[in-house]
DNA sequence: TATGAATGAGAGTTCATTCAT
DNA sequence: TATGAATGAACTCTCATTCAT
């Protein structure tokens, strides 16, 4: 019944929500079921709709192991999202060389099918998951940090002003649009088109405060 | 106790989750002051949160008569959101004629900005509410039709491709930057630069597709 | 099912462990019934053994009626201590002119008669009860009290030292060998040879610590 | 962390509560540890706060290992018992020689601070535990046989009557005075005020009894 | 019509006990 | 022998819903 759902190396955190530390082996494998099954109970009845013997049936242990090695039901649902992001930052932090060194449009389209393909690893659980966990202050850290690296890269970007807010609103955009898109069982247009759309938006945004700015013979 | 936080005319709307039709003037008022305790109470408490006592010591009622005007609580969240799509709708019809008259630029800041005071009205509790509604395909609807309307006066848009997925983009972007810089304690940007940013993300993107059309001498 | 065993007029308390305060008639009935279970729970399967679903069968309502009208199972606790502490002090009210006017031999006989009647009152719920039950300084209290009052009458007992260490010893014996007593089921003496035990030790202590008060001229 | 805080020598005591027959000198160890870390728990938590991990915790062993010497938990408290039970009977023999030599005043002077420094011993776990184990009927017994004792060293005791019923007011008084005079926070007298007392309650009483036997001429 | 006391299924959580290692 | 991970029955408490008044 357990299946593996996460390919990606899990360190086991051990915090205040952990309630014993799982020094053994075995103990790890059902740490990692209990995520696991937390995701796909969320996934099926919602973050409030999943029970706390949901995710034991699904994990394929009793009630009482859930206590074993989480706190509570919140300290499952703490690690899920610590394992989320996890994923999503590791997806980042190894793609980043690549991705800052090719062009606007095809950082954006990139981006995006990557985080595609992460929302839909295991049947989509991430996908469903992520409607309840609104996206992560480190998840757009990190995002933020990809941008400036990539204008480290393209060093013409560093005319461009209000970088704050245009990060702000393509990523936001970026992401939602891409998350509503990939939840909608009847989508007006296909992810492809949405993707270059998305890459459209962003290039042709940055590209007209850029030359905004360059218009500005003693810029700021 | 019961403040009246929907000033605009509401039509009761009699379907299966209604139990009985409320032919009384005075019914009509206990039905809205339901209504209207119950975005407090989601606004309080959350959505999974607020629970039928909350609602009924809000607006004044008992709690067995919540179940005479509405079958069950998710009765209630319907009409609620029925009322909000109402308002959102209402606002539009409203202003359509106004804003199909100004520039893209203005289109988008007018159009934002109501939005934004819609959300703040009554204490902010359609803000609140809106994070657990993720909005409906009427209120898209209405919005991909404003779009129409506002290309039908402004017919250079008409050879704009990709229409469809511009508006997607746009509209999904503008809504929620806006409704995440609002719900942020902390913004990075003041919400005047946001809006400023979202108009000239939308103009960019329209002029950049345009000029893609007009360099198509023939386009389809 | 619901067996009234308290015959005293009880004034249901509000305070900080009542969820609600039971205005109707119909309410107070519950909230007795409820109490009451409390006794028989307690008395079945001790202060730790009682569940609420035990409380909640003997009293003839629902688990969640508990809640309507208690916080939680400690409220019910309290209350019942209340009510037990409110009977003792009830009697001691009522008994406490009698009570005076009587030799000490007799005071001790007649309280402790009296002590024994409510505790076997309702089928000696209240004397399983009172073992789980330190008993309370208010009972003490108001015993330090009768104590005092017996002295006003009887002057004499003025000159006795130690009145305090003399009440603790007395009071504490006698409740205990009571409570013991009558909780035994093999005694190896009579309630009657207890009890004219326990006043003899009181006269025989008191009078002794009387002598000796009585010899020394100027007293203290 | 395991103290040993009982120095008497234990019988192991093999009945329908131990699990097997510890032979073997490590075994008695572990048993050992299991016991004193049962008083630990219970002083900490309370007798029903106790958990069987808590036990196994405080005495360095594993839970598992908790059931390899006894059936359940509740043959540790009967272990428990039973040591406590075997001190207090130990220290009784040890000092009966002694005690019946002294006068009665100082009869229950010595056995009273002999009684409390047992149930102060290894921070008190002895005197929190006597809270929740009512005194055993060996313990009363033992006491009678102390009493019976006395009684041949001092024969002009052998007219007092009800010998049985001033035992059991004297024991019980005492015993339980003093026990909850050790518990109490903020006592109102000296523990040597209390002893002063009872030690003259028990004198005065009993001599107020042979006064009366001796008025008898020919008493039974 | 309007009420709120009553309900009980089901939630999260605990812990004595078991058993594979 | 000794372990502690695993268990699940049973606990306390919540809350949407009902119904007698």
């Amino acid at each position: 019944m357990s299946i593996t759902i996460i390919r990606l190396p899990v360190r086991i955190q051990v915090g205040i929500f952990m309630a014993r530390k799982p020094t053994q082996k075995r103990a790890k494998v059902t740490v990692d079921a209990i995520i696991e099954a937390g995701f796909i109970a969320v996934a099926e009845s919602g973050i409030h709709g999943a029970t706390t013997r949901q995710i034991a049936e699904i994990s394929g242990v009793g009630v009482g192991s859930l206590y074993e090695y989480f706190k509570n039901k919140e300290a499952i649902y703490v690690a899920m999202n610590e394992r989320f992001v996890d994923d999503i930052l590791e997806m980042l932090r190894k793609f980043t060389p690549e991705l800052v060194r090719v062009s606007l449009a095809d950082l954006v389209k990139k981006l995006l099918y990557l985080f595609r393909d992460l929302l839909q690893m295991h049947n989509g659980v991430y996908l469903k998951y992520f409607r309840y966990s609104r996206y992560s202050p480190q998840i757009e850290s990190a995002l933020m940090e990809l941008a400036m690296h990539y204008v480290m890269y393209n060093p013409k970007y560093l005319r461009v002003q209000n970088m704050m807010t245009i990060n702000y609103i393509c990523i936001n955009g970026g992401i939602y649009s891409v998350t509503r898109h990939l939840s909608s069982p009847n989508p007006n247009m296909s992810f492809d088109e949405l993707i270059d759309g998305l890459s459209r938006m962003t290039t042709s945004y940055v590209n007209a405060e850029l030359e905004l700015a360059l218009q500005l013979p003693y810029a700021e």
